[in-house]
DNA sequence: CAAAGTCTCTGACTATGGTCAGAGAATGCC
DNA sequence: GGCATTCTCTGACCATAGTCAGAGACTTTG
């Protein structure tokens, strides 16, 4: 495959230069292993089982590094209201200071590679670090078949319905739509679809089977995660599940406030048709035609 | 300054995404260290004070891990010939093989991020990384005075001379070229920049001084790091230092075969002139005005 | 030829990052 | 109410990465 030996190229020259930056906030007397603890921490506090889960630390490694925390007066910690297992910690305002030193320094550090380049060397210096973090996180996202009552999807649900309801004209009441039970986004009847990037959601898509066809619903992107093929990803796999289950129609209907849902169902090779329900909140209903043949 | 939030947000993203590919290669039982060792050896070897320069690694524990490797049979180390405090290394067969493994494995992790895209995010990938790997690249060449004598400077003028030998229709012969003594590059009479890539010298420039111009000599950049803008960097340094003298013109001379010195020289500000001297392997003379106010 | 410097190796030492098993408290599920 | 599960913490452990001082062999320089 083309293209093996240039990522190999990088990741050989970026490990070292972005390492090189990196050592610039060793030179505090905290491992780096504390340091990105605070910044994940940050102003607003967190759950230390979230912080865990995007650091990918052992619970018995992150206690450590927090009582390291806690010990220089750095951050908090106690016991959530909502669940007692779970504790949450907040910097102190010492935290806060050192945090704020922290980014400096990498502000610092940024800027000092910056500073090396000529102008145009920086502007395309940064459009190209753009292009390469959208792709490598468009590439790390992962897809895969979820029960849509889990915690990871009602989640997903909620956020899109919240997302529904600031961008419709008339506001979105999901009793009023026409409603969807779990049970018809379960197999054998139907199936959810969950994005992920590093264990978070960040995007979903539903597929409930009919007789004749099958109906796409539930399509959602987290705002942070677009612009990375995640809704093309998603619509495709549930095509792929549509065809192995011989669905020869797919149907979806959508609202006009959603421009970019609409751009994608027609390059997907949707044909937008007459309605074929009464959702209430839909302004646009489409189709495509599947080929069953093949697996 | 612009960018610098872009390029915090880069090192975040690539160090996990990057961080996550490197981890493949852990699973032989071997540490990255060890595993960097082999890589940075390579098929045709490397002189040990050479390996430990390139990856920044203390003596001590270079040493050890060389054992280590020695010990799994995978390299053999030997005294240099010509000089026998300099040790060698040579990967054995079963270290050839451990080699190709290691390249198969970065081979297919590569792959895999690759195959997690279409194809023209694939396309934009490869290109923005080759970017940002040239631009950071450029960003951690460092300019220095340094005496001509030394040893980096020499090398340099030697691969000098070889290329010009190589690009010349005529050949190149530097006994029949206008001499210049070393002496002459040093200050107060004049000057020599070198440039290195982490260590390693990759250009070079001179500054010979006359009462009334002073001549720019010795401009090179190795081929590995083309297209670094390395040559307009050292050219501003030399043009710099020139300045702190109060010279009024700078002049020089160069071939017809190297074309993209007289793109450097034409878009510096450089203007051909009628031949100042009689360098034998000369085709073209230029000189440029400096404006010598400021410090 | 002596002194200074280079290169490698050894031994002693340290911090960091990380794993594993288990305990205790709280919660959800039947 | 009982049981499985979740979450955190503790103690014991380990490998890796790295530092430092010094010794020995060799080379360059004056």
């Amino acid at each position: 495959m083309p293209g093996i030996a240039e990522v190999r190229s990088f990741n050989r020259v970026v490990t070292r230069e972005i390492g090189a930056l990196a050592d610039r906030f060793l030179g505090r007397d905290r491992s780096l292993g504390a340091s990105r603890l605070l910044f994940e921490i940050g102003p607003a506090g967190s759950e230390i089982r979230r912080l865990r889960a995007r650091l990918g630390l052992d619970s018995g490694y992150a206690s450590r590094l927090l009582r390291g925390l806690e010990a220089e007066g750095l951050i908090r910690s106690f016991a959530s209201t909502s669940d007692a297992r779970v504790r949450l910690v907040t910097l102190t305002p010492a935290g806060r200071k050192e945090l704020a030193v922290l980014n400096r320094l990498s502000d610092e550090a940024a800027a000092s590679l910056l500073n090396r380049l000529t102008g145009s060397q920086r502007t395309s210096l940064i459009s190209a670090m753009h292009t390469v973090e959208r792709l490598l996180l468009a590439s790390a996202v992962r897809l895969h078949l979820e029960n849509p009552r889990s915690r990871a999807a009602q989640s997903c649900i909620a956020r899109y319905f919240e997302e529904l309801a600031a961008r419709f004209e008339a506001g979105f009441d999901p009793t009023l739509s026409i409603p969807v039970a779990a049970e018809e986004l379960t197999p054998p009847r139907g199936c959810f679809i969950l994005a992920t990037l590093h264990g978070e959601p960040v995007g979903c898509g539903a597929l409930r089977c009919h007789a004749a066809c099958g109906e796409i619903k539930r399509m959602w992107v987290a705002p942070s995660a677009r612009g990375l093929g995640i809704g093309r990803r998603i619509l495709q796999r549930l095509e792929e599940l549509a065809r192995r289950r011989r669905i020869p129609l797919l149907r979806l209907e959508t609202n006009k406030a959603l421009s970019e849902a609409q751009a994608l169902y027609r390059s997907s090779g949707y044909r937008e048709v007459s309605p074929f329900n009464d959702e209430p909140y839909a302004h646009h209903w489409f189709q495509k035609r599947l080929r069953t043949r093949g697996r």
